[in-house]
DNA sequence: AGTAGACCTGG
DNA sequence: CAGGTCTAC
């Protein structure tokens, strides 16, 4: 199935936004959405090849085809030359608009752990309880973690284990709707995840951002911390440095975020000996 | 209100 | 030490 639609695969699906997204050897991505075994592949600027699913409109709108790339570039350059500088050289990149539980589950696996290892968490947790796919295996529900969990230290979460289970159990019973995040605005969306234990300020706002559409989130990890140190002098608390970016892009500062943070990931890339960050996309230059 | 230290694991 | 958070000052 050809999709047409401004997107660029490589940025969208390959730089931690998402975490199930292989890069194969003919640059293809083959990934896992809605319990499908996914590939695409670039065909041109504005065309990609979907093969493993026949929900066009799905799969357009996770790639965040609803968003109007040209207005989101203009408001955010408009605000900032150096974003503007940015947005010429990464033309397609999107956010993608993730499963809810999926996000929010994967997120809160991802404190204190690089790119790399949270892929790992991910994949394990899938391949122990999610359902069996052939190639890959579906992301687990809370009710497949719960009935599974004995033997869950297999996945290696390290503390993060009892947090991901009660995030399971609190799901399972109903005690948290994830679908009622959908309804909140930015604000109260963060103030309601952070009321889940092991997810504080910086998984919220990524949450908030990748799942439930509130794209003036403005996510700060430690790339994005120096990025705003070394570029505009901003230092300080998670709080000043997130409401300084919100406050600097508008609502389109989650997109302004992305083309920052694959900057960075792109030059610290090619200055480095080993020039492939990027933890499943077999890279060339190094092989 | 705002900030050190500990925290599982692995590259 | 790594794409933070919790707990205890």
């Amino acid at each position: 199935m050809r999709i047409d639609l401004e997107v660029s695969l490589d940025p969208t699906l390959g730089c931690g936004q998402a975490h199930r997204w292989h890069k194969l050897d003919d640059g293809s991505w083959e990934g896992v959405w809605r319990n499908q075994v996914v590939t695409m592949k670039q065909i041109s600027p504005t065309s990609v090849e979907v093969i493993g699913t026949d929900d066009r409109k799905g799969i357009t709108r996770y790639l965040g085809g609803d968003d109007d790339l040209e207005t989101i570039i203009s408001e955010i350059s408009k605000r900032d030359e150096y974003v503007a500088s940015l947005t010429d050289r990464c033309p397609g990149m999107r956010i993608l608009r993730q499963d809810h539980w999926e996000c929010l589950a994967t997120y809160l696996l991802a404190t204190n752990a690089n790119v790399k290892r949270i892929g790992q968490m991910v994949e394990s947790v899938c391949d122990h309880f999610g359902d069996d796919l052939g190639r890959r295996h579906g992301f687990p529900t809370p009710k497949q973690i719960l009935d599974g969990c004995g033997c869950i230290a297999e996945c290696r979460l390290g503390f993060r284990e009892s947090r991901f289970i009660t995030l399971a159990e609190r799901v399972e019973s109903g005690d948290i709707d994830v679908e009622s995040f959908s309804e909140m605005n930015y604000e109260e969306c963060v103030a309601a995840l952070q009321d889940i234990n092991g997810i504080g300020p910086k998984v919220a706002d990524c949450v908030a951002l990748f799942a439930f559409e509130n794209m003036e989130a403005f996510p700060i990890d430690a790339r994005i911390s120096k990025v705003m140190e070394d570029i505009y002098g901003v230092t300080g608390s998670y709080k000043a440095v997130s409401a300084y970016g919100r406050e600097k892009f508008g609502e389109y500062a989650g997109y302004a975020q992305e083309f920052l943070y694959h900057a960075d990931f792109i030059s610290r890339q090619a200055r480095s000996r080993n020039p492939c960050h990027c933890s499943w996309q077999k890279c060339r230059r190094s092989a």
